[in-house]
DNA sequence: AATGAATGAGTATTCATTCAT
DNA sequence: AATGAATGAATACTCATTCAT
């Protein structure tokens, strides 16, 4: 049964995203064919090919839809606001915003998943460097904040700020895998006391180098 | 010239493990063909049916080599021996482990990429059960230890250890993850700092809750 | 904007078939799509389905309209009119007109090389036919006109006319087939001096035909 | 049933190609697909591309065994032998070769006609390259001869040799595209004769240009 | 112990065609 | 008169697997 007005078209769209994402989502990008993909989303394979040139132009309007899904970056931004009022509290909420619900959802059942296989997964190099650069742009926004916050006095002036990133990074990374894969409440429960800590940690970073480097 | 005996069978399976591990890592699981394998092995793909049932079977039999290949365990296993003199300095120098020469290379150039992929693919859900319960057993282990360090004194005796078990993990995790994927040299030059803040973290993980829970 | 009535509707015809033209004649029939088609023509599949049945319809169309762009004909007409006062002048001009300039572009741009491929290639067998036939016809035709220069005196009465209309043909294909490929303007510009020389040897023909015969 | 010994498997290639060879001649390269070969050659698609790389592989497989084909080329080498004591037979005797019963059935019956569509038709840019510079060789080897016929003093020393070329190509196209589509034997039956009428072409071929020329 | 030949199911992609709007 | 959406069959090609030798 032929769908044939604009509102059908665009349904028919959202369905074969959808089935793409659970599938890519749940066995991979490999394994997932647009048979899999057209049956799962009541369509042809023709079908997708009208709405997507090809397999990868598929991939890649999925994962548009995940910048978008991005939680609390505004958070992220607020924090590197020099005229943030409190950028350390904003920091914290993003940090906060990584572990609630929403996101937790997200990281289990979307894309997530699947962007970390194609990315561990030697699949598209193109890809890959194209979140590369992401990375290294999300790190040089902490690196902003973190200066931000030290201009307001929040954090110690003589905060090393690489490490400080680095240290915040560990936590994130740890963080949200640690997230996917657990089966316990108890990260979750007690983010913040962990957010809390890892302030303490970086408070504390330059004089415990003092001490570390100072041992013999 | 005929290949001569056990000696000659025994490197041509060698080298088709060798390959495959190598191909497994850098193209995944899936993007890798047993012609590809064959090809990279000096042999054909006949051959590699010989040694092995099948491609999931090859896959099996590398994995069964990674256990081996696990650095540093006996410190984990020396930090729960309730008959050692300093258990705490023995989880440290697990931790450090994570963080040396070979395992980051470990990380970086073999089957670990491989196991993260074929982990977050569906692909196989044997193994994948068969990862999480090895990833409670350490769990158990990591409790076991801080128990044991409570128990001589090195840490505080009113430690949470289901809390400090997940901190532990969050920066074990993401110390890993980061490792693969950071292209500086900030974490592995300042590791053994990043230990220390850990354990100060963990030392003051009881105090810090008991404040943030009485928090408005 | 609507396309105002018959005159767009024509001119859209037009275009699809000026584009057919030129991509059937350069990449072939079967190697050009009706979306390369309509692509060309700005407008879409749908469009040429409007103004044709099918493909083959269309390819029938532009086949047509071949007949039409036949030049010269009239001179071969003339030369077998038997009021004509002087019909070898007259075929002469048509041989002419075989390879002047129009004649050339069009052997070279346009559906020309569309019709052999499709000839050679086993397409379709009814297309095929009507060619042979048509073929024959003009043989016929060529007869006709060798008869009646004879008959006026202009060629030897003991002409074997089978012999001179293949020597004539030979002549007339490779001069077409070679127009075709060759990178040189040598034939072009000698093309008048190869006339002469043709009708030179058709004049020796029997001549030369008794002689080669009483040979051993 | 599968076939295991050298033996067979070569008598499988043998039948994929002939099989090709038939197709390719009679429907065309692109109209010919791999299952109507495996079909033909009862065998699967997979065991042609154990023999061959690729559809394109096949064909220029198929075109090599038609360089091998090329009856009389031996002759034209001959005629272009300094040493030859006549060289203007042998280049008759080349000429007689190509409309030969031998060589009208490798006309009629295989790969050139495939090999004029793929020319013809746009298929593959790089083939036509390849021809093309066969051509322009071949062109180059009967100037050769000609010149060699020239210094015997078999020829008129003041002969044009590029107009002897052409005029010579001519006839052979002629000849050669004539026969492929004519159905009676007016061509065959009198080529000998044709070739004598060809060379007395040839030799007035100067004295007549200057007699063209000079014309208002 | 290993090769070389072959199978057959599966994959992405193309494309002529249809048809509601 | 024409569009945009969709179908479905066909196509070249890949690859795990089988098996006689």
């Amino acid at each position: 049964m032929p769908r044939r007005t604009l509102e059908n078209a665009m349904q028919t769209k959202k369905k074969i995203l959808e089935t793409a994402q659970r599938l890519f989502s749940r066995r991979g990008f490999e394994r997932t064919s647009l048979s899999d993909i057209a049956k799962g989303a009541g369509c042809t394979r023709g079908a997708i090919y009208w709405h997507f040139e090809n397999k990868e132009e598929l991939l890649m309007s999925l994962l548009e839809s995940l910048e978008q899904e991005q939680f609390g970056m505004e958070f992220l931004n607020d924090a590197c606001d020099p005229n943030s009022y409190n950028p350390l509290s904003k920091l914290k909420k993003w940090l906060s915003a990584l572990c609630d619900e929403k996101n937790i959802a997200l990281l289990n059942s979307t894309l997530i998943s699947m962007v970390i296989m194609i990315f561990n997964g030697g699949s598209n190099p193109e890809l890959k460097e194209m979140m590369q650069e992401r990375r290294i742009q999300k790190n040089e926004l902490i690196a902003k904040a973190l200066k931000n916050i030290v201009s307001k006095g929040q954090l110690p002036s003589d905060l090393i700020i690489d490490l400080a990133v680095e240290h915040l990074c560990v936590f994130i990374v740890g963080t949200f895998h640690r997230s996917r894969v657990t089966n316990t409440n108890v990260l979750k429960n007690n983010f913040p006391l962990f957010i809390e800590l890892e302030f303490k940690a970086i408070r504390e970073l330059t004089e415990e180098k003092l001490r570390t480097n100072s041992l013999p």
